[in-house]
DNA sequence: GTCTATACTGGGATAGAC
DNA sequence: GTCTATCCCAGTATAGAC
């Protein structure tokens, strides 16, 4: 059971929110569970009162955030029909998340590639596919609508989308000037309209 | 001294590829000398006649691709000037290096945050900043010539195309059938007139 | 829930023979 | 240039006392 028990204690959030912030800023691989342990000012022994593994640590940080995601997503679906304004709520959406899981976006975003080799962390690529038919299927409808461009290829098109808008946790920081929803005004801006002055 | 000895054999310049390839796909910290060794048809032993140490194989690996980034961003700094074909020309390099550095690149994304937090990879920062002055210079030009949007901040497009255009190397496939310059185009489409058909 | 103490494993790296 | 053999350390994880 990755759930040793207690499975809603306030340590276990607090220590999985130590350990999501190591994993994200060092990665997962580097982090040793004693730095973890010294973090959260136990010893490295402790740990495993709470989490059977570190493996287990992570799978828990990840599959909440997924879980999260996806329900968001799905709500933005439900909720607009027009393309354009799903489109710009799956942005803004997707920035907002990073308030609450930069941690989580962060280590899904370095480690999945190499976790998702593992049994285990099969869930990983079929959730993120999950995640891409919504994108997918906004962007096919705008284009069916006549609204997103029909010359671009919309498996590029959610490529660039979805690296540039997740890839951002790199450098957004929560406690900035730039709020999450300023960003994504500006990236939609881009998005939608080209960097390109119109007329030259 | 880095390069132990026979500074430019044939035989260092496999087993970096070898190395490159592994650190590429399962990330530096989770590769081992032994992987390395194994996929080389040596032993762990063996590679430290070539090679001092581990790190001192990524650095070399890092340091060819920055130096022959480097230079190519100068060489269209020196070449275009103008705004739009300079961009055209930073993107398509970048692409382009994709086909000959798609190992190096994939490792500097990856790693390279984590690799500069010593003192030895302190150049992976410098040089990060110098080929980030090589975008700002284009766009802020091109603001001032009226070229690109001027309601746009750009240290945030910078980093919105310098993430894009870098992250697709995780699914960018030399031997695919979009070539890297199939690529760059689409993707100057998306960021100089925007995803949106126009009129709508 | 945390500590003490420790088992066990695998990783990076070295020395010297061939 | 590679192999044999091996050292040493650090990392994960466990058992049982408190």
């Amino acid at each position: 059971m990755s759930a040793k028990r207690h499975p809603g204690s306030d340590r276990r959030a607090e220590l999985l929110a130590i350990a999501g912030r190591l994993f994200a800023s060092r990665g997962f691989a580097t982090t040793t569970v004693r730095e973890i342990a010294d973090a959260a000012g136990i010893l490295s022994g402790s740990l495993y009162h709470h989490f059977d593994s570190k493996e287990s640590m992570v799978d828990e940080i990840l599959r909440g955030f997924l879980d999260r995601l996806r329900s968001a997503y799905r709500r933005v679906l439900a909720e607009q029909a027009d393309p354009r304004a799903a489109l710009t709520a799956l942005v803004t959406v997707s920035f907002e998340s990073m308030d609450t899981d930069g941690d989580a976006i962060a280590i899904f975003q370095n480690e999945s590639q190499h976790l998702a080799q593992f049994e285990r962390f099969g869930y990983l690529c079929s959730t993120a596919e999950e995640l891409e038919g919504c994108w997918l299927d906004v962007l096919k409808r705008g284009q069916r609508a006549g609204v997103f461009r029909r010359d671009l290829r919309v498996p590029l098109v959610y490529r660039f989308i979805r690296d540039t808008v997740w890839v951002a946790v790199r450098w957004y920081d929560p406690r900035g000037s730039l709020s999450a929803e300023a960003i994504a005004e500006q990236y939609l801006t881009i998005l939608c309209q080209g960097i390109v002055e119109l007329g030259s």
